[in-house]
DNA sequence: ATTCGTTGTGTGTTCGCACACATTTAATAA
DNA sequence: TTATTAAATGTGTGCGAACACACAACGAAT
């Protein structure tokens, strides 16, 4: 049941107990100086006694701060898998405008480092007040984690971690968990010995840390459950710069894997597989693949591909600004590390993580 | 690149574009009366036009108005599943506390109508600004929403829907939906032809709607994917009041049937199957059930149960309560339906869905 | 003795909205 | 015509915090 008619503390009440004005009451609280020693202390226990608590909205009302955030991240238009991230950004700042906050995007070719570390340093010469970033170049990105610790601008990353430099927070998934979860649908759609393949696509393996991770989580899950002599687990990386050498690629995979029962493509371009496995009129292998975007769905619905694992890419950038907005503007404390949940996606639950009426799902 | 200063639109600058005062634009807005018809239309279209949001803050802070919800659920003590609301509203309330929102628990005996109309009339002589309920009695359900209709009490509902006399909104689940998900989980573990068991516990299946929806789905899968000749679907209700009653039908049909190879649980109680398999050794039987609490995730993550589906009881309580506010304290418009999101949860990704520093996933 | 600077303190204004109150305009009755 | 009233519109104030500014007191330097 709900505590009864708290009356709430005003500066006011506080300036009147400790009988000096609100201006000095405000000086104490924001730590303004200018106040003698002794009053200094009164006021603090007063405070302290009636438990005052800044009203935030006359708080936000008067002062016009604006406050503006930047955010670094990969063009859509390479990899239809950042329209999301940037459809959260957008709304977070909608969601914040009325408490001024404003955000910057910085957008990078995801191909091109030179590119990243040209917008990322347009980005610091603007010194916003926040930073949200998914560093997908790990070198190129450490010197401006020193410089924007220099400048004492909070940054946080998402989808991609690196955990030195600490960031105010990290917020995406666990790649090593969602290895373990992709490990289990497979095994729970074929507990029968078979061969399985785990594709990365156009990804270099030594180059992306949460892809290693994600094989990890795969193969140890079939470690821990004692079922590594039941199931033969192959890896490949694929290339699809070469439309030729992919195909040929997968052929050679196929024609020397006969029991293959299963792939698990830990990048978001699943459906380029199923296009192949269409075209070569496979049937019997089953296909796990990651996010929601167009081409995809487009398969997941016609059943050739069983399930997707959404990481939730709008809530990363919507929750990366939120972040941002209560650590800078509302000056509340943020958790370090959010991971986002590991959503099973399959044709029937699609509806509920499809991005059609602009909502998705974050942690409250 | 985000938009530039957009100036936010006061009240002041609609007041200046239409030539006429703050008060006749207030007027307007609250739609207060006194003003002429042209003006108004005036006033209107401007509003529209420079897409006019009231400030929140500057509106909450004038008013020190308090509103009081109020929240009809079940005993948790009875049923576990009742928790997890509870804590959504409670999360809800602190949340919207400084918005003088405060929120008065009715907790009733879920196994008894009458403790539940008695806590019905308690609530509504209280006359609060709103109210939260889970309608689990349809009959004694009707004339309070009478009532509370008469008396503008707008009401929302959740977990159980009542589509007649229009409540402000429903928040819970498409059991229908549900359903298929639940068969096309049973399908994929299962490819090969087999008996399965849809096992409704505890409760009346001519008294649970849900119920019949969350199985007309499930049997509906097999139809729409021409797999009705590959499935025996079997369908039983178990009823715990007599233990050995129980063990004895289970027993029945496990040797009545002998290819039987999935279970799928429509109510929370997967977990008493799971004890009951367990005694029995048996080991190639697996279960699907609903809701993740405490006894359900013991069997979740040693095997027992395959997956669970998660109702998101939490988020439900949360969003009522909120859903609430955002009609009567932000006057916003709020949708009619909330559907939220079919969770499918295993051992794997428990860990994001279980509620354990105080955070649960709901749509923004 | 005056001027200056420093420290401590109080006052006044602003933010955008809601609502009470004041004023103007138009319509109608005497 | 003027008085009376209703309708339409304008003005003013408070909400709580933040912050600019005013001002008093006092010692030190000129």
């Amino acid at each position: 049941m709900s505590s009864g008619k708290k009356a709430v503390v005003r500066i006011k009440d506080i300036a009147l107990k400790a009988k000096v004005s609100t201006g000095t009451v405000d000086r104490v609280i924001h730590n303004r100086g200018r106040v003698a020693e002794d009053v200094k202390e009164r006021v603090l226990k007063i405070l302290k006694e009636l438990n005052y608590e800044p009203n935030i909205m006359a708080r936000m009302l008067g002062s016009k701060k604006q406050y503006v955030f930047a955010a670094l991240l990969p063009d859509h238009s390479y990899d239809a898998f950042w329209m999301a991230p940037k459809l959260g950004i957008e709304k977070a700042e909608q969601d914040l405008r009325q408490y001024g906050v404003s955000v910057e995007q910085y957008v990078f070719n995801p191909h091109d480092p030179q590119d990243y570390v040209k917008m990322a340093t347009k980005l610091t010469k603007k010194n916003p007040d926040g930073i949200l970033l998914s560093p997908i170049y790990y070198n190129e990105t450490l010197p401006f984690f020193e410089k924007w610790n220099e400048a004492k601008i909070p940054f946080v990353l998402f989808n991609t971690q690196i955990a030195e430099y600490d960031p105010l927070s990290y917020i995406g998934q666990d790649s090593y968990q969602s290895g373990l979860l992709a490990a289990k649908l497979v095994h729970y759609g074929q507990p029968n010995p078979c061969s399985i393949l785990i594709a990365h696509i156009d990804e270099e393996i030594s180059n992306a840390q949460h892809l290693v991770k994600k094989e990890q989580g795969f193969r140890n899950y079939f470690i821990q459950q004692n079922l590594s002599h039941h199931y033969n687990i192959i890896s490949t990386e694929l290339n699809r710069s070469s439309q030729s050498g992919f195909i040929k690629k997968l052929d050679e995979i196929l024609e020397s894997t006969l029991d293959l029962k299963q792939i698990f493509v830990t990048t978001s371009q699943a459906y380029d597989i199923a296009k192949y496995l269409n075209q070569r009129h496979v049937k019997n292998i089953k296909l796990i693949g990651y996010d929601l975007i167009a081409p995809n769905l487009y398969y997941l619905e016609n059943g050739d591909i069983s399930f997707l694992i959404n990481q939730n890419p709008k809530g990363q950038g919507y929750w990366g600004i939120y972040q941002l907005a209560e650590h800078i503007v509302f000056k509340k404390e943020v958790p370090i590390l959010k991971y986002l949940p590991l959503d099973v996606v399959t044709n029937e639950n699609l509806n509920y993580f499809r991005d059609e009426k602009g909502s998705t799902f974050v942690e409250i």
